[in-house]
DNA sequence: CAGTATCCATTTCGATACTG
DNA sequence: CAGTATCGAAATGGATACTG
């Protein structure tokens, strides 16, 4: 049996929502996916043949609309799916408060440097190219250093390679360190002044990358303790 | 692997929440069952065993707090588990407008009668005892009738045999049509007018009726569509 | 009352490789 | 790019009976 043979708006609901991985289907078209390989970056660990049978459940079940777009498919959110926004922030808002454990299973780089790269603020980037650098001192040759390339007002690009332009800022920290940080479980304050993090480049640009990286969208939401600058 | 290998503070929520039957046991604990056999009545079709494991889970990670009292054990949400309260809330109000399909499978009268004689507006009866009889047209033999027993200001049982008492008033009507003015897709009056529901009892009983139960938590949460009396 | 023990059918899912 | 095919390991959980 696959439902809960309840009548409870709750259970129905339920009935849908807690299969596996499909919260997380719905995060990722909520903050902005539309296409399969696009939404397979926000879930790294989910199998395509997975993703595949999630979404051909959630559009069977009125909640995702597929559109053949020329020789693409893209997925987009019923009203019926939207009106689960408010719902998925609650949820992050809940575990950022009584979730706070983060095993080293959990500091997934290409996740983290995804979310990041997706979070620039445009807006207060200066005009012409600007090359942040993140060096993770703390994981394998691959996937510790990153490039996040933003270019005029309009277009960043995320490289596990160095694409050969010049660096403005190199920020050094462990993965957990930069995972806090883009969590804002811990502060760019406390990270920098308790050595936890550097950066080089200009004293300006170092003043200035706080505000170029938006940082989770759970990051400024009330915390249980006061304002514990929580290393772990 | 049991995690989803992300550090978003919802795919953290979600390892906890996403197990099947778990919202439901907080919704239970939400709605006031203390005791493990009440627990029981309100997810009537999960096993004991399954149960007694997701109880035993949602205290390891903090959720639920174990209280052995004296030879009864009792059981409370943290402060972390009633912070999930308005997620609960949330997730029926979403059910309510988007998963209104209910299958047969779905229309369970212990459900129904545990919940409505738990829901009796006890400042609203009258003293003395009250007895309430509910059959249902469509259903076995042994869940068509049922009793509602209510004693003065305060206690309220349910029967599934006759106890024997004066009732004083009858409703007759298929399960599904009690299910659905339950959880409010019906009104009373839609039921009545349209023949799917016939109350037997002295006209001031037939009209204070609706004032003594007191509906779905959900039942006047806000409908798609504008006021629909849906019947199906 | 408040669970536990056992057992097995079913489901689920991850890994990997492959296709139009 | 956007998936599908296949397969086997692991987990899940439903049914039933039993215990202090």
């Amino acid at each position: 049996m696959t439902g809960y043979g309840q009548f409870c708006p709750i259970a129905k609901t339920m009935e849908v929502l807690d299969e596996r991985w499909t919260i997380l289907v719905i995060r990722e078209l909520l903050a902005g996916s539309h296409h399969f390989n696009d939404l397979r970056r926000g879930v790294p660990k989910m199998s395509p043949t997975l993703l595949s049978k999630r979404l051909r459940g959630l559009v069977r079940i009125g909640l995702v609309m597929r559109i053949g777009d020329g020789t693409r498919s893209r997925y987009e959110l019923t009203p019926a799916g939207r009106e689960l926004a408010p719902i998925v922030m609650a949820l992050g808002n809940w575990g950022v408060r009584w979730m706070t454990q983060l095993g080293e299973e959990d500091l997934d780089p290409h996740l983290l440097m995804w979310d990041v790269h997706r979070n620039i603020d445009l807006a207060t980037v200066p005009d012409g190219r600007t090359v942040l650098e993140f060096h993770f001192s703390d994981v394998g040759a691959h996937t510790s250093n990153w490039w996040v390339v933003i270019n005029g007002q309009h277009e960043v690009d995320l490289c596990d390679f160095d694409p050969g332009y010049e660096v403005v800022v190199t920020a050094t920290s462990t993965l957990r360190t930069m995972v806090l940080i883009w969590r804002g479980d811990l502060s760019w304050r406390a990270a920098l002044n308790n050595g936890s993090l550097t950066l080089e480049g200009s004293s300006h640009v170092r003043n200035a990358l706080p505000h170029w990286l938006k940082l989770s969208p759970f990051a400024a939401s009330p915390r249980v303790l006061p304002q514990a600058d929580a290393a772990r």
